[in-house]
DNA sequence: TTTTTCTTTTGACCTATATCAAAAACTACT
DNA sequence: AGTAGTTTTTGATATAGGTCAAAAGAAAAA
């Protein structure tokens, strides 16, 4: 039943039987309509979402304009990062571009677990490891790049998940225009 | 005489006796004179440097020029992040501004660490979450910016000790070329 | 199916920043 | 102090990508 959750967890660490068990019991299934908030900026972020099934996106507003931070697709976690670990407002909202299907932890079920599995700590320093790498790579590529350039580092990363995402986001999480990615697009 | 470093680390954690005395024993004095590599690229990075008094950049080559990833200063660890946790070759080199003295931490020592000292894991989870925030923030600044915004945002970040960076190293920092950067500085 | 709304493309024009080049201002040796 | 090397500034020009506007295409609603 809990087969996707477990099979990430265990990219970083062994899971014993009981946290498996602890995992279980503290994790609940939410479902979500497409267009869906998940988070909303209005308020600390105290949950976290593994997707089963679906594509969400973290996204801003800035100048009354939906900027896009990053889509989390099956096999994620997804918050609003700095609101959920520091338990505070954040600019971040959460929705989705499909219907998707979510386990969710509460913040407090989590932190039961950092308290009680050690290994749990180094689980969430090894993702978070994983992570910083890609934001890393992110930053590298927005600098000195082309539009062009720009594009080709995100059909790379969103490889599996790129063409379920409506242009105009895919432009604004790429710091461009919509007009611009079009053109791109066009010239291939 | 190691209070810096305990400061560091209680940021995030209470230091025991037992893992000050350990982190004590397993750190090494090392100075730099301006200009001196503390990691080449070529190599896996094996070490970790908690910088006590100088300045360093994280830089890698992009068309034979010197492109700086960050800066790092007094209170801060340094190490070519993905090359130190992943144990495999990256693009970072990293070398001093500035005559610096450091305590460093080879990656064997801190895995001996995190094995006996689970609040170990704790700490490098939260200070990699404060870390975190920092990149996301960037990537923001950097999306949508003039010039003179990522500028300013440059200044903030770095408050203390912007004035000791080159400017063509901010400026590659910042991903614009240190023409228009003097252009932006003269204009206040 | 038809209408309405939302998304993407195309076009014309403009502006911020890149590029290339050279002068000026610092820094660091001898 | 004087020379050589490096870093920063200034100037002239070019261009990628922004902005504004409108048309075309797709999706949702009636």
């Amino acid at each position: 039943m809990h087969t996707p959750l477990y099979q990430h967890f265990e990219q970083y660490i062994r899971l014993s039987p009981a946290l498996r068990e602890e995992l279980e019991n503290r994790v609940t299934v939410q479902s979500f309509k497409k267009g869906e908030l998940l988070h909303d900026a209005d308020k600390v972020c105290t949950r976290s979402y593994f997707i089963r099934k679906g594509l969400v996106r973290v996204f801003f507003l800035k100048d009354g304009r939906e900027i896009s931070e990053y889509f989390s697709s099956e096999g994620e976690w997804v918050n609003s990062p700095k609101s959920f670990i520091q338990r505070q407002k954040d600019i971040y909202s959460i929705d989705t571009l499909e219907d998707t299907d979510t386990w969710r932890l509460e913040i407090s079920d989590l932190g039961y677990l950092f308290d009680h599995f050690p290994e749990m700590e180094r689980y969430a320093r090894l993702s978070m490891g994983t992570v910083f790498g890609h934001l890393m790579e992110r930053i590298t590529s927005m600098r000195f790049t082309s539009a062009k350039e720009k594009y080709d580092h995100f059909r790379a990363v969103y490889h599996d998940i790129y063409h379920r995402i409506p242009l105009g986001m895919v432009a604004s999480y790429l710091g461009i225009t919509q007009e611009t990615l079009s053109r791109v697009r066009a010239e291939k």
